[in-house]
DNA sequence: CAGGGCCTTGAATCTGTCG
DNA sequence: CCGACAGATTCAAGGCCCT
């Protein structure tokens, strides 16, 4: 990145005008907490709301809902522009906006990957009983479009979530207590404070150490203090005064993990790969031995080369175990067994236990 | 109602078409299961090689996104001139296609009351662990317009959830076994076929016995067979004459319950279930934490993915306190222990302390 | 007949790298 | 950009069979 590249620091700003000043693909992963409402709201509680029927094109309405697609769409296209062709963004919403939020993401050309359900579990109660307690807040997750080969920690997450895949409902309290940042008269600082818990999650799932990370509406700075903790790169927006001091302070307080305590489970397909021909030339699996599948119905011989032999059909482990099964592909590291000590194991063993003599040394 | 009225049929026809027969302000509810437009793009396989069986019905099919919203626009237009004044209306969709949906219902006047996340207690995995596990759908609930005065049985739903507001969470299983409608082969009728579950806590929610429920997108029946189960009158629209046939079955054989029998059945418990990252997200025992086994003999870090490090072997809390004594297995939660004001404590007490994490399910 | 094991299945935008 | 190929990847239920 350019020396003028401005990493680590929190820009007092607007919102669009700064994201302008970031050049384009900069950025590995985008976190935004946009406004809810704008005008909606007031126009809601408006008293002489009372036309009953006929009048859907209420011009006031429809002039609310263009003023924040407008506005919507303004800073996404500039985030998009801004983000790495493989990168993604998450944008957190609720019933009021998330709708026009999603429907412009796609528009503009972002491609969905999930929608994530954010599980309250101490919401609000529905105070009057006319509607079901809103106990959840709905984050947009996408890439920068279909064809991004996105970061996805899927061994992290499933490490997370007690060794099953991570579901797209996720259950996380509000922020509140000692997390929740306090003004001097000691209350909340900020109205819509996002929990740390949230950008955890967040984080370790699609970005990896020294990523860089775009929050726009950065508010009380939980994205870029959490980006911190987690040994990401961050650039925030904020246009408050207030709380980009507040998010200042807050993230020069936070303190970097080192570099061990941020190891997360390696995914399998970035591990180093390890020919099976290595096995067959240093005698671990000498040329001759024979490989069964899992049932025993199969079997083959090891070759010099590290081939596979079955009858007149000859190739990889992976394709010999496609041909004789008919499948399309096969892995056949977990496909192959053979006789160790009396026992049958997978060859996947050899792979395994030699990744970890590497992480000895 | 006129005599015109077909009341407690399922026609068969064009859904707007047949809309449009309808008069003005004739039903008190909508439940409508549009196409999704799901965009799939190839064979997809489970990891032991079967195939899985997806939604490639040309009804699914549509050219881009302005040709699915132009379809939106006309049936819930539609929808809405035949709705109640004061009538709800229930739409559910996936990513795919809700944001659309959503933002389309704001614009032609509807009323957002609530967007209900249907959590699946058995969901399709992600096969490839790119994602998220798609676990949910969503719902959106919404009165005809700001001014209606919609219904909402608040006292039935709260009965319903142990006598606390229900929230906006729903977790309830798939549409699975004998509830599943069957053709002649033995394979499903319907590739979406809704849980009979789902329909009921919509109709117990948002109508009243004798009310008019009319259905766009029938499809195998479920809103009709529970709409008359519940003693609500319906109206469905089916094109598919094969569903049509199946739907008119399944509504015939099914019974209206008597008064009695529509008290209200008790809500499915959620079985809780704490991972143990989730105490690393939330900073309890934040990354980082040194954990140790009961006789300070063996000394592990918590990782950002809440699995742990010690040397060169990661793993789980419990595996790796197998690992490291050489056990076949161990209960991970009572072998590690942490320093907390000066003491040294399992960490099974957070579990047990976890009062606010109790209800994940 | 209770319980265990095996098989099937579900609205799914489902690969990455190297030559 | 395309082709080849290595190789990564699943959870909860329900039904049915067997002991």
């Amino acid at each position: 990145m350019s020396g003028e590249f401005p990493v680590d620091q929190i820009l007092r700003g607007e919102c669009i005008e700064t994201m302008k000043t970031l050049p384009d693909g900069s950025v590995d992963c985008i976190f935004a907490d946009p406004p809810y409402n704008l005008q909606l709201r007031g126009e809601l509680r408006r008293p002489d709301e009372t036309v009953v029927d006929g009048v859907d094109d209420d011009w006031d309405k429809f002039a609310d809902y263009a003023t924040y697609d407008n506005f919507t769409r303004d800073w996404l296209r500039e985030a998009r522009r801004i983000l790495h062709k493989d990168g993604t963004i998450w944008v957190i919403g609720s019933y009021h906006n998330v709708f026009r939020l999603g429907a412009i993401m796609q528009d503009l050309g972002f491609w969905i990957l999930n929608d994530i359900v954010w599980r309250k579990s101490n919401p609000m109660p529905n105070f009057r009983g006319r509607r079901f307690t809103n106990a959840h807040e709905t984050l947009i997750w996408a890439a920068r479009g279909p064809q991004s080969k996105y970061r996805f920690n899927y061994q992290a997450m499933k490490a997370l979530n007690d060794d099953l895949q991570m579901r797209s409902d996720w259950y996380l309290p509000l922020c509140t207590g000692n997390e929740r940042l306090k003004n001097e008269h000691g209350l909340k600082l900020h109205p819509t404070q996002k929990p740390e818990s949230l950008l955890h999650r967040v984080l370790v799932a699609s970005t990896n150490a020294n990523d860089v990370v775009l929050d726009p509406f950065c508010g009380s700075g939980t994205t870029p203090a959490m980006a911190k903790r987690l040994g990401r790169h961050y650039i925030a927006i904020e246009r408050h005064p207030d709380y980009v001091k507040a998010a200042r302070e807050r993230v020069a307080r936070e303190e970097r993990l080192t570099s061990e305590q941020l190891a997360t489970t390696p995914a399998r397909r970035e591990m180093p790969r390890i020919p099976f021909g290595s096995f067959v030339e240093t005698g671990v699996l000498p040329a001759g031995t024979v490989l069964y599948d899992r049932q025993k119905r199969l079997k083959a011989t090891v070759t010099p080369d590290g081939t596979l032999v079955s009858g007149n059909q000859r190739g990889s482990i992976h394709k010999l175990g496609a041909g004789l099964t008919g499948a399309p592909s096969c892995n056949g590291w977990t496909f192959w067994y053979f006789e160790r000590d009396g026992q049958f194991v997978q060859i996947d063993i050899l792979r395994q236990e030699s990744q970890a003599l590497r992480n000895v040394g």
